[in-house]
DNA sequence: ATAAACCTTAGAGTTAAATCTAAGGTCAAG
DNA sequence: CTTGACCTTAGATTTAACTCTAAGGTTTAT
């Protein structure tokens, strides 16, 4: 039996983190010392890192929930359940992938449009952008700061 | 002049939006009619789409009310400042993805490893994988129903 | 016997960005 | 003159997953 200490450590997570699973429904500890102590047997430990793996490849708490509910009544679910909850779980990283993907293209294109020098922000494509409704479309630019002698290889396109 | 539900219809936000970007500083109103109404400008509304714009690449509201102070004031900032917090944005933009791409090979590998079938879930990869600290490791898989002919051609790796 | 390290509880706080509620004032149309 | 759509405010709620606080009890080592 393990110390709610002692398990938090071996697990790498906080004393606090199994309370909070506890009072959730997650894990429980199916002792408690005379003292009041949550004990912890090794079948608990081994529901911690059921949660610990759900969680490392993207489950939220409540679809663990879930997930522990099958795995203890397995033969009344279907492989079909538990791959759909599966690929459910997939299209919804993938959709949140594509999203960070838009906001990635988005920034590097600022990023690609700006100088990046010394130069007062005056004219910075990046502010530019962000005021008008303008796409940046390029990869390289020069800021025109009154000097006579630079190459402009950047185009906002409105 | 727009009133509140104008502006809000014209860019697409709800009229509580803006009165939560008016709470946190980040867009007011220039006027106020008699009775108290909110009146949004010309320039309020081209801050307005300047704050949209910026959500729209990725920035919270706290860097964008930093990208709109600089704004205003331009030619006390150089432009390496800006494409600072670009750059900061973006390498945290791809961590994220980074993340979500290690959750997304994740489940891909579990949804691969699993038969989706009617079949019970007692002998489903899935919950094996995460029962035990095993890696699923291929592609295609049937399930040992019991049954005499059936392909295994997924290998789990403790 | 006392200090340090551990444990208990209930409940509040954190973060981000809204969203909602209640109770009421304003305005234009019919 | 009343109905309905709009507006006002302050403040509560939402979501997820913790994290922290306060006030106190237990264990272990010296």
């Amino acid at each position: 039996m393990y110390r709610i200490g002692e398990l938090a450590k071996q697990c790498e997570v906080k004393a606090d983190t199994l309370r909070f699973y506890e009072k959730h429904g997650l894990l429980s500890p199916s002792m408690r010392s005379d003292s009041g102590y949550r004990l912890y047997s090794e079948q608990d430990a081994e529901r911690l890192r059921f949660i610990l793996r759900a969680k490392a490849v993207g489950f939220t708490l409540s679809e663990i929930t879930e997930l522990l509910s099958i795995d203890l009544d397995k033969s009344n679910w279907a492989c079909a359940d538990v791959k759909g909850m599966v690929d459910i779980k997939l299209a919804n990283v993938e959709e949140k992938i594509a999203e960070l993907n838009h906001f990635r293209v988005s920034l590097q294109r600022l990023s690609d449009a700006c100088c990046g020098g010394p130069e007062s922000a005056e004219h910075c494509s990046i502010l530019e952008a962000l005021e008008s409704n303008v796409e940046v479309k390029c990869e390289n630019h020069s800021h025109d700061h009154g000097e006579t002698e630079y190459k402009t290889s950047c185009k906002l396109k409105g």
